[in-house]
DNA sequence: CTCCTTTGGTTGACACTGTCAACCTAATCG
DNA sequence: CGATTAGGTTGACAGTGTCAACCAAAGGAG
């Protein structure tokens, strides 16, 4: 079956988004993408912000189907977790704007879907630590705080690479040591 | 002596930026707040972009300062290096629209001033944990790197509370929680 | 079959925004 | 004293999100 004009749109919105950051995404340019004409766009989404939340949705399910397919894929938990990251890593550095868009754009609803989605993501990639617990390679402990800090920690450090404003010869190291040390920290 | 129409400038963009967030920040807005005609910024900023620079930029020194002030105030490293965590902490939760412009706003520019500044900010942290580390409060190891997990792990923490996306009953533990987690591990 | 409601599209308008150009005025300074 | 410059003004322009009104085709109810 072909796509349908809503889905065309999130397409499109996600494209310009990779091209030219969230200021090129505008509803008359998606609408030009898409072929149809400035004021189409309104009979599938509210407004801007619902169409942006709408890509926001899709990738929150491909992160999350990205850590279970994790889990699924590796016999130790262990690797499935560096794997999940690793991937997680990737996504946050060759899409930026689409990134940012998930974690730190103001103009998206903060409930909603949107936020059952991201909580769903968040939730398999607890699941991720609670099998490393088991295992061992975790230390025991409230797994929602351990999910929590890695989370953050990665999070954090995704997001001030992309900002490229705290790195640099002496600065910040890059996402990847900095999720090493950590690991290594809860490895000890 | 009274401040100067570009310090005025700057004042008022902060102060829209609190209230209504980044969208609030208009050009125009900030202009008829000052008492100027909606041209007169760009005697002093070259576009809406440097004007917003110019309110990071002077936040990224209050946040520089908040950290020497820790240092100096402080007998014991570690409780600096709280006290400076907790004003940062404190910042970004009640300042959330400036705290996301000088971390994760895309149309700031990534060099120039603005990066100098931010990298002195991070410098003066990094002062606070190796402070620690003498003291013996922090582990051995290079320091910029543990800086940059804290630092990281702080960011990715406040910009997901601000964000509201991922906590809630069973979501994501707060700021200071994940903080006192990844302090006890580092005091382990 | 006919009617009527829904779905997805259209065009046109509106206010608001960043930005450019042109002009003005007062101060500074060689 | 004259010229330059810093800081301000008004007016215009294109681009944007959004609203309103209109339109066509599909499809089910009577």
């Amino acid at each position: 079956m072909t796509q349908s004009t809503k889905d065309r749109l999130v397409t499109a919105a996600a494209q310009l988004l990779d091209q030219g950051g969230i200021d090129a995404v505008t509803l008359r340019g998606v609408a030009q993408l898409v072929g149809i004409s400035h004021n189409a766009p309104y009979k599938h989404f509210e407004d801007r912000s619902a169409l942006l939340a709408a890509v926001a949705e899709r990738d929150f399910v491909v992160l999350r189907t990205a850590f279970e397919t994790a889990l699924d894929r590796n016999e130790e938990a262990g690797v499935a977790l560096r794997a999940a990251l690793g991937a997680f890593i990737d996504y946050g550095l060759k899409h930026p704007a689409r990134y940012r868009l998930l974690f730190s754009d103001p103009s998206l609803p903060s409930g909603g879907k949107l936020k059952e989605k991201a909580f769903a993501s968040f939730t398999a990639f607890l699941g991720i630590v609670q099998a490393c617990q088991r295992e061992g390679s975790l230390p025991a402990g409230d797994p929602i705080r351990l999910a929590g800090l890695i989370y953050a920690t990665v999070h954090g450090a995704i997001d001030l690479e992309i900002g490229g404003r705290a790195n640099g010869e002496k600065g910040l190291a890059n996402v990847t040591d900095t999720l090493d040390l950590l690991l290594r920290l809860l490895a000890a």
